[in-house]
DNA sequence: ATAATGACGTGAT
DNA sequence: AATCACGCCATTA
């Protein structure tokens, strides 16, 4: 049975490179616009490095946590890809 | 099964 | 712009 949490990873291992998307766009293409919450209890509990949960951002336009390496590592890998929003 | 926790979001102060 | 209060939801204990 794929569960919720496999649909997310899916979903975040197709952002490509350079682009983010949001928890509540995480969520809404998953199939559960309003589990944008739930989507980080995900993301905080993956540590499979194949999927780039550093491209998961927030709606207001802060960053979000990063379980390998803290915010700091999220904001550098972020620009070395190009997204130059921070 | 229930309670606590928190990588969220939106609207109200 | 910064904070607060609430609702929402998967994970973990």
């Amino acid at each position: 049975m794929k569960t919720f949490a496999e649909r997310v990873r899916a979903v975040v291992r197709k952002i490509s490179k350079g682009k983010t998307m949001t928890y509540a766009q995480v969520a809404r293409a998953a199939g559960r616009p309003r589990a944008a919450r739930g989507v980080g209890a995900i993301m905080r509990s993956n540590y499979d490095e194949r999927i780039p949960c550093h491209r998961v951002v927030r709606s207001d336009g802060k960053l979000g946590g990063y379980n390998r390496g803290g915010t700091g590592r999220k904001r550098t890998i972020l620009k070395k890809e190009g997204v130059y929003e921070w």
